[in-house]
DNA sequence: CGTAAAATTGATCTGTCTCAACGTGGGTGG
DNA sequence: CCACCCACGTTGAGACAGATCAATTTTACG
């Protein structure tokens, strides 16, 4: 539970003691938000950076139209907004889901951190997976039809929550609306609703009550073209490289 | 036509004569290379960083069943795979979509460029906008209907090709086929074509043999929904921060 | 000039949306 | 601790944007 962004940066660079203790003093004062609140919003300049402890948090823009569309998700250990240092103005905004338990990370912390090698290379490691995330994302809209779309992401997700030991054999609490996917997936809730029928009457998942149950983790990949190299997990460096 | 990266760069940090100097010295060596060619391909691991400086390239996968989908456009100036030292293996692939001039600049000139601080935070936000960029696309897909998209697409070329200066009042060239648009928005050949047909009848744009010209900006806007500020233009930051 | 790539047109089909109810479970105030 | 209530999930019927299939015309170019 403790440590969630050592573990998942772990998985990518090989951290020091020294290392996963300045990580582990990062989560220090947390602070409890509740459901559907923003953490930020479009326009603002970010002070700080955020790090999710607990829940489900997302990126998402507000059209014209006022229908919101969700860009990403935050799940424990992610954290968000390096940009801080580069851009002014946030482009999009950012809310929670569930209930989360955050911690708010001042720019020097964040500097302190970009000095150690090991934990800056696991960081832009870390970015770079976001932004092939959101390439796929972009395939996973664009191309598959509606029941693979969604099977495409609870496999994404199951990946992205083990790497935090958020997973517990094939099961995970989702603690998302079927219209937060609908948002997220470009469809209309009254499809997802259906779309997870089927899916489930495809005895691929169990989903009630915030809890997914996968029940056959390689059928459910097949089906939704998943190829989780996108999230670069298997490269767990054992050289340090310069930044 | 010369020094684009300079001119893209300088969009939003202040150079230095010794900065221009520099980067006018990369594009060196360039190459030509044929439309639709691969320059890399997803699997291989990057040994340098590609430059466009003339006509259009982009980043594709290619699906299961065969088809191609276009994840973003790179067009003169643009780098890609600043990834290179981080992520080992592609995981996507770029080919051109007309004839390019391109360089390939080695790792260790990339690193003599991240060690100009003027230079290296620059390249940053270049790199974050190409992820806000992402997400723009992403609710583009996701959802505005198929002529909305289409036009937000090319009020963001103009906008792009705007700051490398290719834009002859309201017009640009698009070396790109009818094709390579549907596999950008997740579109059939034959929708894009009546799309474009419907743009036209509009009296919106003015588009053949590869010249588009936008016959009212604003017009196209507001009905594109298209609003620039994801591409991060307007910050011409006259502070240098640490990166 | 000939030929292949690109653009265009027409007819039909279908996945997903829209609108409109109705069911249900878990949290909360009385 | 029960009853109410509201957010969430579910179901049905009908409409439509965009897909599919199949030619045909136009353009670029060797």
């Amino acid at each position: 539970m403790t440590d969630l962004l050592t573990r998942k940066l772990e998985n990518f660079a090989p951290l020091s003691g020294e290392d996963r203790r300045f990580l582990a003093e990062l989560a220090r004062p947390s602070r409890l938000v509740r459901a559907r609140t923003d953490l930020i919003r479009e326009g603002d300049r970010p002070n700080d950076v955020r790090l999710v402890l607990e829940g489900f948090a997302c990126r998402y823009k507000i059209l014209p139209a006022g229908k919101r569309h969700i860009m990403a998700y935050l799940v424990p250990g992610d954290l968000c907004d390096l940009h801080v240092f580069i851009l002014k103005k946030m482009d999009h905004s950012i809310g929670t889901l569930s209930a989360c338990r955050v911690v708010d990370i001042p720019r020097n912390r964040i500097l302190e951190m970009l000095e150690r090698p090991a934990i800056a290379q696991a960081l832009w490691w870390s970015a770079l997976v976001d932004e092939a995330t959101l390439r796929e994302w972009l395939v996973n809209i664009g191309r598959r039809p509606a029941e693979r779309r969604v099977g495409h992401l609870l496999c994404e997700l199951l990946m992205r929550l083990q790497t935090v030991g958020l997973v517990n054999g094939t099961s995970y609490e989702l603690p998302i609306t079927q219209s937060d996917v609908a948002e997220t997936m470009g469809l209309t809730l009254v499809h997802v609703n259906r779309v997870l029928q089927r899916l489930r009457a495809r005895n691929l998942i169990t989903l009630g009550s915030r809890q997914l149950v996968i029940n056959d983790v390689a059928a459910l990949k097949a089906f939704s073209e998943f190829d989780p190299n996108y999230l670069h997990l298997d490269e767990n460096a054992k050289t340090l490289e310069r930044c």
